[in-house]
DNA sequence: CCACTGACGAGTG
DNA sequence: GCACTCGCCAGTG
């Protein structure tokens, strides 16, 4: 294929986050075939032009909070809740409610023990 | 080349 | 849950 920089794999990924839906940081980097790379994907999100067609505010961190400080963040928060997330007092959303998960819906989700729950 | 920073994450105490 | 450390890597001075 081209020659696809990092940055375009990872806007890639993005790109592919359904409206309603969110996913973090480590998640995309992972997706983009780049483990470990969390903190390039919040680099090349950052490098991103305003008008870019990137749906850059379904992105949060591990925690499920809004990453970013006070100003743009207020802005990824509308955006957010715009598409009928529910965003919490302190800039945090529910990962179990809203993570994306790829491949498909499953109603259960792994625990770290190998456990399943709901 | 070195030091520091930054939309992060996992591990430890 | 909080504080701290280390790993990752691009950009900046």
């Amino acid at each position: 294929m081209k020659g696809q920089g990092t940055y375009d794999r990872i806007y890639t990924v993005v790109r592919h986050i359904p409206r309603g839906k969110v996913a973090t940081y480590g998640q995309v980097a992972r997706l983009a075939g780049l483990p470990g790379h969390a903190r390039q994907v919040g680099y090349a999100l950052h490098a991103l032009p305003e008008r870019s067609t990137v749906p850059w505010h379904r992105v949060l961190n591990g925690r499920g909070e809004i990453s970013l400080r006070a100003g743009a963040g207020e802005r990824q928060r509308q955006l957010l809740e715009k598409e009928g997330i529910v965003v919490d007092d302190q800039d945090r959303i529910s990962l179990p409610r809203y993570g994306w998960l790829p491949e498909g819906d499953v109603d259960g989700q792994e625990d770290k023990d190998g456990d399943y729950f709901r």
